[in-house]
DNA sequence: AGAGCGCAGAGCGTATACAATATGGGGCGA
DNA sequence: TCGCCCCATATTGTATACGCTCTGCGCTCT
């Protein structure tokens, strides 16, 4: 049944979204493989925000019916990583700057809270997975592979939490490095990812010597420099700015 | 077929929208609509852990298709509300030890850590609005009404939290509370109801002042005291515990 | 010539139909 | 009589079809 449906390209804007996931196999009925990957895609900035997800063109490339991807494109709504406008469709989020305010202040609360229960009940394994984790992530930007390091700077952050032991507060900080991710590629500049270089592996050293204070008060200073190399800032807003400008005027 | 209509209309209190535009009286076809009234009956313990929500049984009661409802349930199986089992369908969440642990610790951490930010934003009128809804909260314990009054503290919480600021925690806080009212449905006892009596107002006295350490401590024992009023331990697990206990027969 | 109106197309929203699967009961065999 | 297997049924999973609304473009009227 017609197999050689490559990504149909109908995308305005020359954004090419590579070659597909995990390559022609893909076909995979499964939707929450159809999740991970537009997930990932979306984590990895290969779908950058604004961008339109239609629903038949993601219906073809995965090779389901829109059914499914409704499905999916529901669930990534509620982890507002793309935004469902009523009639129009599913875009990939533009998170605004009042929420990466919220999304980072966020996750300083949480983020630092969870130090201390994770260098508590952190095992030899967990260390040996974190250190591999961040080990990734460092080869990843040696090889100047932004999108495969952003992935894994957000999936080492919520493995961490997930450490801590509390399922539910982990389950938030992933939703939140998922959309820090997002704000990164609004706010954030090119040639400078998100965490600094040796970061990671100076808080595993922290946690592997169970000083969970330090790591808590390293985790702070580390979310606080990702923050703030940001800039941000709202740029030309697009049709709203008419009607603010002009509201006086009427 | 379909054992009693569970999720008849509830008290007319609440009927925010009013506007029957679209013909037919009750039947609101619209699915934010019956997202509400499935929420509001698991939250109010009209619909308790552990029972099952049919698909078309639910499709029948609102007098839309299977599609809609699916929709439903999605949402509220992503907020934990109701378990979706692969084949087997969705059922109210019966919350495990573990994860009413986790709730509330959740709930300490993000609670406590709002008041001070609340106390410093609030407004005379928020303070009304709160003064409001725990007169409200308490009439309703007065006349007994346990369901309703459990649906106004978790309002009553997730209003406070809003007052933050910071809507991305607020929301994390209001998915919490939905949740506490499961965890107490299961570990609560019916006589004793989450917070006690006078203690919402204690709290608008003391944020009103703008004191936002005390308010934060006051919130902790508050928590505190509804934890411990739960009774968690698990009680005769039904199926998977007979693969527990004979696990090492085999 | 400019502006308002209408038509056509595209894309989402909902319903219905069909298929797959788990469950429980009844029949059959030992 | 007890146990096993098979089928009937109930319920979800997925796809397709149809309708509605919004957008963009061309036409006509002034």
């Amino acid at each position: 049944m017609s197999s050689g449906r490559q990504v149909a390209e109908s995308n305005g804007a020359g954004s090419q979204q590579s070659s597909g996931a995990a390559g022609k196999g893909s076909r995979d009925k499964n939707l929450s493989a159809i999740y991970e990957s537009v997930s990932e895609a979306i984590i990895g900035h290969r779908l950058k925000p604004g961008a339109r997800l239609r629903e038949d063109a993601l219906a073809d490339v995965f090779g389901v019916s829109r059914t499914g991807i409704r499905k999916v494109l529901q669930r990534l709504a509620l982890e507002q990583l793309v935004t469902l406008t009523p009639r129009r469709g599913a875009s990939v989020t533009r998170p605004s700057v009042e929420e990466a305010k919220d999304v980072f202040e966020a996750r300083l609360l949480v983020e630092c809270a969870l130090m201390e229960a994770a260098a508590k009940r952190m095992t030899e394994a967990d260390v040996e997975e974190l250190r591999d984790m961040a080990n990734q992530e460092q080869e990843a930007l040696r090889n100047r592979e932004q999108r495969t390091a952003i992935k894994l700077s957000a999936a080492f952050h919520a493995r961490l939490a997930e450490l801590s032991g509390n399922h539910t507060l982990a389950g938030f900080v992933s939703q939140l490095c998922s959309r820090s991710s997002l704000i990164l590629a609004v706010y954030g500049h090119s040639g400078h990812l998100g965490c600094e270089s040796h970061d990671h592996e100076n808080l595993i050293d922290l946690l592997a010597n169970g000083d969970g204070v330090r790591a808590r008060d390293f985790m702070k200073r580390h979310l606080k420099s990702i923050e703030s190399s940001l800039s941000m800032f709202d740029e030309a807003e697009e049709a709203p700015d008419l009607r603010d400008i002009f509201a006086s005027d009427a």
